[in-house]
Formats: structure tokens, sequence, C-alpha cells
DNA sequence: TCTGGGGTCCTAGGACCC
DNA sequence: TCTGGGGTCCTAGGACCC
């Protein structure tokens, strides 16, 4: 039998990207600065010593919003806005360029840190991680406010953390008292602090779901909590019902998952213009090389082989196509997943301009791990033998 | 002024095997 | 001869997250 989680953190860094470029670039602290979209954009450092900085206005392409500051999200500056939208909102915010080199030192930075004091720790990506607060003796405040005194002293950037008997509710906290955050959260407390929150503030429930559960008149999370399961199983189907029943009422038995493996490598890339499949061939094609070239350099660096290679087309019109096919034996080898993916690009309609180029590689094992498949043989084999 | 890039997980149908 | 399950792999698409 297991024991429940009773203290489980989610520590979220605060506008990751954006804090971590004011640690080069502190004049900047106060304005409403936006990362985003590539290397054009570099500040330029100017004969008095003083740095000239790109404005969002002077932005042409087809980037978006990575990140911005407080005062950007002020003016309704919001990750994922089409650049060229920000830039009628905001025409005077500074633009920066992104730097994931920069963001990944600061990432192992806060990660060791949190490590240190709470070591069972689930990796959510660059800026996020989930915390098992269980073992730990003192009081859980105390604890908390540790670890976010141990980020700040490693990295010099504030984080949020949330503290809460689950993941779910955890992740919901660390958003609450956000930027510099520290909330602790209890059974007793959903009734008054999660129930007011719209339904979209759980981790799962994405624009889809929002949308459709507006339609049907439920807009918070108390609503949900409240509405009749049988709507809910007419219009979700019986898995998403349930969850979706159990997630308003606070319920989530994930445990932390110290450790994963990848399960699948991609390389993708927007054109600057729409191409033609047939009137831009060369071009497309040398790309779809670079794409694939990148994926086994990725590969290779990270010690893995992949046995299904993937394509991934974008439309003008931004519908997606994606095509597979799943090899005879794994591989690493830039030239034979160019093969596979010029197999895939077959399969495909090329009659549309496109707008997106991607390749993927999933089923990946490690070189010189025995396949499950074989293994599989192999037992039977033996089994024959007795 | 349309909407990045890197991922995970889920669903669902057909093939194929037992 | 017909029927019928279960299990796994392959492929395509979509929702969602950071």
């Amino acid at each position: 039998m297991s024991t429940r989680p009773r203290h489980i953190a989610h520590l979220d860094m605060d506008a990751f990207y954006a804090s971590v470029e004011l640690l080069r670039y502190p004049e900047l602290r106060g304005r409403a600065l936006v990362i985003g979209a590539g290397s054009a954009h570099e500040p330029v450092l100017q004969a008095d010593g003083s740095r000239r900085y790109a404005r969002l206005r002077d932005y042409t392409g087809r980037g978006v919003v990575t990140t911005s500051t407080y005062e950007a999200r002020a003016l309704g500056v919001f990750s994922a806005m089409g650049l060229m939208k920000a830039a009628k909102l905001a025409p005077d915010a500074i633009l920066l360029p992104t730097d994931f080199t920069a963001y990944r030192h600061y990432s192992r930075l806060f990660k060791a840190a949190a490590g240190a004091i709470a070591p069972q720790m689930e990796d959510r990506g660059i800026d996020e991680i989930y915390l098992d607060l269980n073992d730990q003796t003192d009081d859980i405040a105390v604890v908390a406010q540790r670890i976010k005194d141990a980020v700040v002293a490693a990295t010099g950037l504030s984080c949020s953390i949330g503290v809460a008997p689950n993941k779910l509710l955890a992740k919901i906290c660390s958003d609450l008292e956000k930027p510099n955050g520290l909330t602790i959260l209890s059974e007793a407390d959903i009734p008054t602090r999660i129930w007011p929150l719209p339904v979209k503030k759980i981790n799962g429930i994405g624009p889809k779901s929002t949308e459709k559960l507006a339609a049907l008149g439920i807009l918070t999370i108390e609503q949900l909590a409240n509405c009749d399961p049988a709507v809910l199983r007419a219009n979700f189907g019986r898995i998403y019902s349930a969850w979706l029943m159990r997630v308003a009422q606070g319920i989530d038995e994930r445990e932390i998952v110290t450790r994963s493996e990848p399960k699948s490598i991609s390389r993708e890339s927007t054109l600057e213009r729409d191409l033609h499949a047939k009137l831009d061939r060369s071009e497309l094609s040398a790309l779809f090389t670079r794409l694939c070239e990148r994926v086994a350099d990725d590969l290779v660096r990270k010690e893995y082989l992949g046995r299904t290679v993937g394509i991934k087309l974008r439309y003008a019109d931004f519908s997606t196509v994606t095509r597979d096919l799943t090899l005879p034996a794994p591989t690493n080898d830039a030239q034979a997943i160019r093969q596979a993916a010029g197999e895939c690009l077959r399969r495909v309609p090329l009659d549309k301009r496109l707008r997106l180029l991607g390749v993927r590689i999933t089923s990946l094992s490690k070189p010189g791990a025995v396949p499950s498949t074989i293994v599989a043989q192999g037992e039977l084999f033996a089994a024959e033998q007795l």
C-alpha cells in the first residue's frame, strides 16, 4: 500500500527567459521587454559604450513571443502571440532574441539548488520542477522559503512555489501569487481558493476543452465540480469526463517521476516565406536534408538510435500532415534518415504552398541495447528448446 | 499581422498473430 | 465452415504543455 503524497511543491521560475536577459542587461529592468525570434535583433554596442536595442515596431517576420516581462504583459503582450501582433500593442517594447544556451545554464543552476534541499525532483521543462517534500522534517513553509532563497542565491532569479497535497493543486498554486509567490494550500482550502478559478487553470484543460466546457455553461472549476456527470460524459467520453470530475475535486494521485527517457527527437523549421513543393524543389530538398542531419547529430550527441522516421508538413493555410515509416533496424545515420524521410514525402500531397518542414525520429533505443522484440523471440526460442 | 520549436500522451483503425 | 476474442505493431491525427 502506497502512502499518499501530502506535501508536493511546484516551482516555477518567474518570467524565466526575460529574467535571465535582465541579468545581462540590467539597465532594461522596469521596461517592457519581449523575448522572441532569431538573432537578427541582437543589441548593438555603440561608440559611447551604451547599447542600442531593437524595438518591437521594427520587427518583420513570423516569430512569436517566447516570454515577456510583467511590464509588457500589462500592455497585453503574452507568450505565443505573434511578434507582429505584439508590435501593434507595444511598439516601443524592447525586443531581444532567444538565447537557449544561457537559459539552459540558469536552468541547471536553479535545479541543482532546489535539488540540494529536496532531491526527489521531477523535471518539467526548462523553468519548472515538482518537488516531493514528504521527507522534510521542518515546517513546510520554512522549507519552501529555504528553496526560494537557495534559487535566488544560485541564480539571482526569483521563482514562485506552490505547496499542496498533490501535483495538480501544487501547479495551480504556484501561479496564484506570481511573481515571487509562496502559496501553501490544504485540502480544506479547495472551495475558497481553487473552485472560483476558470477551468483552464487546470493543467490538461487546454483551449479546445475550455471552449467546449464554456458552451455547456461551465466556466469555473466549481461549476465543473457541481455539473451533471452524464452531461460531461455525453460531451467528453468516459475516460476524459471521469478525469475532469476528479480534477475538479482536486483529486490527483500521480507520483513524482524522478527519471525518464526521451521518446522522440525532432527538428522543424518555419520558412521565411511559403515555398512551393515543385517550384522551390531544390531549396526545400536542401532544408529537408539539413533537418535530417540535425536530427542525426542530436541522436549521436545524446547516444540514441531511432527506428521510426517521420516528417511533418504545414501548409500555407496552417493545416498539418504527418507521415512516418518504421525501418527494419534502428539508426542514427543522416543519410538513412534522409532516405526514409524522402519515402514519407512521396506519400504526401504537394500541390499547396508550404510554411513548415519537420523531421522526427521515434522508437528510440540505446546503441548496444537488445531490442525488446528480439528478447521476446529469444525467450520463445529458449522455451522451444525445453 | 495570422499563428515557433521542442516535446508527451491519447485515440483509432487496420494488419497480423495466437 | 463460421465465429470470436485478445494483444501488439504501425500509422495518422490531435490536444496539450513548456
